[in-house]
DNA sequence: GTAGAGGCTGTACGTTCGTACAGGACGGTG
DNA sequence: CACCGTCCTGTACGAACGTACAGCCTCTAC
């Protein structure tokens, strides 16, 4: 064995698997364990370099950060919704940790990462749905954040570009749509 | 106490119980504990009227079962999706438990109610997709797979009514405008 | 009144999870 | 050579899960 690169390659690899692990099992069904048989260590070593587990979820994260502002710069309506197909799309890996996973994981203090993933993820949704959403706008909304989902999720396989393009259409026809 | 009703009684309360904690968190983030902490049992109390824990989510899925052959009765088209949102709607409680979490929970082996779901859910892709759909097809179909479970999931204060209208001109205007 | 089935509790077991900790192999620096 | 930080392993722990089992209480049937 030579033990080729160093730390930060290994750091790498595990990142890697559980970006890929995340998105197709979800946060809380991939274990440590899945993680670190997928890069061929063990789960404790996993854990030395991201501690708590939570830290995976953040790093992975991390990087969609300055498209999150840039996205929320943006205030509302077709433009919005046309940005955010690109944004969906193009983090589609760690889309389901932001929409889901977060959330649901065990109910994160005030001032940690999921604080602020759930902020975003409401802060998306009220500027689809707008202010004082009655019933049909608020399924309307909750339509077309389910579609934007759950289409990235499961086209994985697919090009990035010809994803986007579709999921731009089906999203506007949803929008141009509402009541 | 009373211990008014029978066991059929408790056995009623446990399963509607079970349907909306179901509902909300989703099967594996469901232990038996929650379940019975919400009717004011003891875990082992559930375990004994439904055995295993798989039992819970098959009797809360047979109740519509007729409805789901009367579904797949129906070619396909734009009157299978009308009666799909119609289908989702009127069985919103139990739809995460069809969609989502039945696949994951521990591969279900051959026979397995688990197994004829899972037929189900394809057979319903199938039935959206059409043979042999290109890229831009399977990224429509699962926009509206995604839109019609996330909308009724969010949506469960709003009346059935209200839901199922929105949500079937949403789920029109999408299949409508697919390529 | 006594036997027995049904309903439920308490306890315990095995597994899996994330985590903690001690120790060993390795490579660069004094 | 000796030292030390980095990287990783092995082991172990507590918690939570579904499940198994023995016992108790209550109501019904005979």
């Amino acid at each position: 064995m030579t033990t080729s690169g160093n730390g930060d390659d290994t750091r790498e690899r595990i990142l890697q698997a559980a970006r890929a692990l995340f998105a197709e099992r979800g946060y809380a069904a991939t274990s440590l364990a899945d993680i670190a048989s997928a890069v061929g260590l063990t789960k404790t070593a996993v854990a030395y370099h991201f501690h708590p587990k939570d830290r995976l979820a953040t790093e992975l994260i991390a990087p969609a950060a300055e498209d999150i502002v840039a996205l929320l710069a943006i205030g509302g309506g077709r433009v919005f919704v046309t940005e955010l197909v690109t944004f969906v799309v193009r983090h589609r890996a760690i889309i389901r940790l932001i929409m889901d996973d977060i959330r649901h994981a065990d109910s994160a203090p005030p001032g940690s990462p999921g604080e602020a993933i759930r902020a975003f993820r409401d802060e998306i949704y009220n500027r689809l749905a707008g202010p004082d959403p009655d019933p049909a706008r608020r399924v309307r909304t909750w339509t077309l954040l389910g579609a934007l989902q759950y289409s990235v999720v499961e086209t994985a396989d697919l090009p990035e570009e010809t994803v986007r393009k579709s999921l731009l259409a089906a999203a506007l026809a949803l929008w141009d749509s509402r009541g």
